[in-house]
Order: C-alpha cells, then structure tokens, then sequence
DNA sequence: ATACAAAGTATTGCTATGCGATTCAAAGTA
DNA sequence: TACTTTGAATCGCATAGCAATACTTTGTAT
C-alpha cells in the first residue's frame, strides 16, 4: 500500500483513515482501540484520533453496552452512488434480474479491479446457496467464473501479473491452485469466450461466466450464472444456459 | 458537518476526503478538478490534493478519454463488510429472500441512520419496478413505508427532531408532506405495528413495512415488501401480506 | 476490600505535514 | 497567434496532526 509515498501531494491522514475501515471485517466485527493499534500498527494516539474522526463522522459506531468500535450502516453510501451512477451498472441490471428470473440462479455483475473482481450488481434466484458475498464483496481471480471470464479480457503480460498477485489459497478441496494450468484455462476462455468454475470458491457452487468489456468507460468485467451442483453439472449448464448467458453480454456490450 | 470542530481529536482532512467522495452521485458522475473546487468549496490546491490521494488509494480514477474524476467499484468494498459483517443483516437476509420469492415483491431491510434510512438488503422479485435505489441508498423517513416504520420505534421527542430534519420535497404529485399528518401516521404505525405506503417516493409504488429492533445491536429498522399498483391496491396487499410479512419481523427479531 | 494492571480518555508542546499562493504547462477559443 | 481556462507542479509558512504522557476508568487478582 504505502510505497514511499514522500509525494508532495498525498495526504496520509486519508490513507490512515481508510486502513482503519478497511480492519473491519465479518472476523473482526467489533475492535477495541487496543485491537486497532494491533492491527494497523498505529500507535495509541493515532489509533485513537482516527476511530474518534471515523466516529464523529458516522462511518463507526461503539458496540451496544462497549467501548468497542464497529462500522456503520453509512459505509454503504458511497459504494451505493457508485452504483447508482455507474452507466455499464445501470445498463446490466435489469438483463441480470431477467436472466435470474428466467433460470432461477444467482447472476452477478462483476468489474475488475486490480487483481481482483468486485461484485457491483447481485439477483439471487431460487436455486442458490446464499452466501456472505454481496455487492462490494472482492473476490480472486483464480479461482472464480467471474474473474477468470474477467481477466481473458488481459493481454498476456497483464494477466500474469495479476496471476502472479494472487493468494492462491486452497479455499475448497477441489480449489485448483496450479497457477500454470489456471494460465491456460484463462487463454482458454479467450478463445471459447465463456468460462465455468465449480466448487473452487464455495462447495456447490457451479458458476458460468462471460467477459463484459464497457468500452464506453474502459471498464472490464463479466456476468455470471451460478446455480448449484444440485441441480446441474457442468455439461447440463452449458447446454442449456450458455447462449442466453452470452446474448445478455451482448445486449449488456451494445 | 463541520459545527466547529475545534477538536483537536478531530482529523480534519479526513472529513475533507470523504466529503469529495460526497460530491460525486448519479447526477454528478464524472467531475472536473475545477466542479470538485466548486462543490466542495475547496481552493484549486485542495481540490487537487484530495483528488490525487483519492486516486493513488484507488477511489476514483479519469474518466476513460478525459481528466475528470468519478468513482470507482472499490468504494463498494468498505460498505460490503459492513454488510458482511453485521449480525442483524446477515441474520435477516435468508428470510428476506424467502419472504420475495414467496410474494414476488421486492424486499428491503433498512437501518435508521440519523434522519434517514438506509437499504442494507434487498431482493427483487418479479412484480417489481426496478429503481436505482440499492444496498446503500438512504431514503428519507416522510415518503417511504420503511422510514414511516422504523421511526415508530422512535420516542415523541426523537420523532419530532427527525421530523424537523426532513427535507419535505414532493417527490412525486401524490407525496404529502404535511408534518403533522405524517406525524400521526407515524404514531399510527406504533400502535399497529406496520406501515403502508403509496405513490409517495416514486409513483406505482406500493410498500408493506413493519419495524425491526435488534436489541443485541440497539438498532432500529424496518423490512418492507414494495409491489406495484398494477398489481395490488392497498387493502389486498394487507390481507393478503400482512400476516405473513410480521411473521418474517418475527423471526428476524428473535 | 484493596492493590494492581490494562485499557480508554484527555492534555500538551513540537514539528512535520498539509496549506494556499503562485508559477508553469497544456488544451481549448477567437 | 494571442488569449482564456483548466490542470499540474513548486515552495515557503503556519497550523493541523503528531507522539508522549498524564489522567481516569474498568476489570482482575490477591
């Protein structure tokens, strides 16, 4: 994050300020200041002017009955005029509610960001595990539909840096953490133009995707189809929701 | 926002950040140095300082072809884990799932955040219109069936001052924005315990909301289940929905 | 009960950080 | 080509933010 910033024009106490957001997590719902220092490496004074700033200005709040911190229902407004005002999100979300509707899965707008994609439109259908992703969630690359139907849209040189950036976690036991084979898998989708992904993130859950590139905006993306391997395997996926998925990127794209 | 703050606690140029990220919304999209020195009221080099450490931490960016800001998919990440982390949300999710799915309706979970709500879940079903408002958007409390809803949770005095705080725009020719009716509605809704409205944030709306208080949290808010008007008038949404959406609070509450 | 430890809150003086004026550069107009 | 407007870069100065420390409260062990 902080690559020697000696650059006249930055101003730190922003940074400061968001590492203190950015502590918070469904893990870590409620810290105490102690806990804050702890974790952003402040020291008692910093930690404690950046929570009481975060504080006055509504973005934490102290636990019920705790001195502790948690953060706020008013983080979600920002993201949320990013949403309203984004144009390639407002254009997709009614073709994402229609295509939930009609095969009654969970279908999701990803863009990407750095080495990761961030879901920034969500309809759940049915047939779907409900997960703790929403929109905002930031998922990786490599082990997604979304972001490797994403990252096809990368010259080679770019993906292998982004490739190169990933945590390549085990996240299940089926997660495929063969960077290499993920390499070809995403050249692959370049050419087929879609991707599938089961059971790499979550259990269960069998996902289709297709890249989305805004060229209105430059933004590069994908849809998703995720339904679950209880009701499909891969083969039946395809055959019977890979043209609908892929002509609503088209109507998405014009 | 700034009463004074003569706090030397207080972290100004944190504010100064956020309030630039404030600046931005769907009608004001894509912003140049010189709109953001307007909006903010900053002098050129603020402007620009704010706008390039908003830019290095990954905010906002250019515009594709052009040196103006707008906001960028990562600032959905801070409100994401809020949403991922806070008890009463994630508690509520499945049952607001269920509660679209069974109805068709859109279903929405907000939070009392000062003199708004804000939309911390929500589930589009098929009989729905689809408006811009998202997880994130903050409705006022006059026009809407949840605002109306959560604010019953509130005491006469806490009622009034949130009353008073009201912006009272028509939002639609149906909107009423008469205080002291809408204060008696809201004092109707605390002796029966729900919330109807129509047509009064946008036309062909019709909303079902009754209250939620999570004592764990000590927050208030409200579920609400919108169809529209095509669909429903309002006396056979109630007997239709009614039961059924206090028994969906019911089990989110405990 | 009382002493002790640990965490949170408040105060203060110092100086590095962020400030705004200004200059420089680029792009758009006439 | 001169002129206007907007964005980018530079630079001393003062103040906003810093760390240390003192104070207060809360919890724990004796």
């Amino acid at each position: 994050m902080s690559h020697e910033k000696k650059d006249s024009l930055y101003v730190q106490s922003v940074e400061k300020a968001f590492k203190v957001l950015a502590i918070f997590n469904a893990q870590q719902r409620a810290l105490s200041l102690t806990d804050v220092t702890k974790l952003t490496g402040y020291n008692k004074s910093g930690a404690q002017r950046f929570c009481y700033t975060l504080e006055k200005l509504g973005f934490l709040r102290r636990c019920h009955n705790s001195s502790d911190f948690e953060l706020t229902a008013k983080t979600t407004e920002i993201g949320a005029r990013f949403i309203e005002s984004n144009a390639l999100v407002r254009r997709a979300r009614p073709y994402l509610h229609n295509l939930s509707l009609k095969t009654e899965g969970a279908t999701t707008l990803s863009i990407l960001d750095g080495n990761e994609v961030i879901f920034v439109s969500r309809f759940l259908g049915r047939d779907v595990l409900d997960t703790t992703v929403t929109v905002g969630s930031r998922l990786p690359i490599y082990c997604t539909a979304s972001g490797r139907a994403a990252a096809s849209l990368l010259d080679e040189q770019q993906l292998d840096a982004v490739l190169n950036a990933q945590s390549w976690e085990q996240r299940t036991p089926q997660t495929n953490i063969d960077q290499q084979q993920i390499k070809q898998q995403i050249l692959g989708c370049q050419r087929c133009g879609y991707a599938v992904v089961q059971d790499q993130y979550v259990m269960a859950d069998l996902s289709l995707s297709v890249p989305i590139y805004d060229s209105q905006s430059d933004l590069r993306g994908a849809i998703n189809l995720a339904v679950t391997t209880a009701n499909y395997n891969q083969q039946q996926l395809i055959d019977k929701y890979l043209a609908l998925v892929q002509s609503t990127a088209r109507a998405i794209n014009s």
